[in-house]
DNA sequence: CAATGTTATATATCAAGTTATCGATATGTG
DNA sequence: CACATATCGATAACTTGATATATAACATTG
């Protein structure tokens, strides 16, 4: 069966980026699912830039993952409800809302940094290892890769030290 | 403002390809926008298929598209509903039900193919010309385009012919 | 040939992104 | 100081992807 947006080349680019996008965010889930980390993969972004930048006003996190202010109002609310992070506001200006992580969203990040984040890391490399050229055939040769074998199973493979 | 999704590379390779799809798409968006084609560039790859493959069942556009079969059973829904395709049971087969193109679907198509699809492509082309190296390095470059000069800018300045 | 199983599609629900808009707080100026 | 304007975040409505399940038609088999 043809692969329309492969065949159509430059013409749908962001709806194959997307599509890919998307299969690696679900392979990267199943690989979550089989730890007992019950939070969504799209979810670890937003916990990493508060891991790495420390506290942030809803608008710079939003820009710092590239997102509408929406979308992180509606993660942080999500986050905020299991227990992972925590909203007060700025000191000098009440309406900026600071996110921070609380002492079980720290724990987590911890133990997704030692105990996740580099087998997922690793599986992605491995994916990706040794392509060159033009973006169109590293994109065919990644989606052939990942029919080939899912990441969740490189993440196996390639077991952390 | 670092971005994130940037900062962590392959570990967060699938939220960026799908951030990257997403905003090629709204900036297509744009560009068929100026035109009167009323309808979302999402919805292109499915009439392409259409047009490439001829008339086909629902399943096997979902599987050509690369996409879950609710999701084609959905944007089927909405072409039928602007009178673009038309649904018809098989033959052989009543369970099954084939996906063609209407008159009006055949000249939007016709027309897009003619004046729109070839700016397009010309755009995404250029925004990814003279690429080449490892995969994270080409997403930044395309990154740094796009912020520089968006696709829809693009697709002015290089006027099919 | 009736019962059971399989397949194709539709429907329901959820997730996560978007834009547009509202309310509350800051800020700047006459 | 008061009022107009700007900014921040929340909410609503929509889009489009996913999965799970229901329904209807076909296939198989005892």
């Amino acid at each position: 069966m043809e692969d329309i947006l492969r065949s159509l080349g430059f013409l749908c680019l962001g709806s194959r980026m997307k599509r890919m996008g998307e299969q690696l965010q679900a392979d990267t889930q199943r690989v979550l699912d089989r730890l007992d980390m019950r939070i969504q993969s799209s979810q670890y972004p937003l916990l990493a830039a508060l891991d790495r930048l420390g506290p942030l006003p809803v608008g710079e996190l939003a820009q710092s993952l590239g997102v509408a202010q929406p979308g992180v109002t509606r993660s942080v609310a999500l986050l905020a409800e299991l227990g992972l992070v925590e909203v007060n506001p700025a000191d000098d200006d009440q309406r900026r809302r600071i996110v921070s992580l609380t002492g079980n969203g720290r724990r987590l990040v911890d133990r997704a940094k030692r105990d996740i984040w580099p087998s997922i890391e690793n599986a992605v490399a491995d994916l990706c290892a040794d392509l060159s050229g033009p973006l169109l055939g590293q994109l065919s040769a990644i989606e052939d890769r990942l029919a080939e074998t899912p990441l969740h199973r490189r993440a196996e493979r390639i077991a952390t030290p």
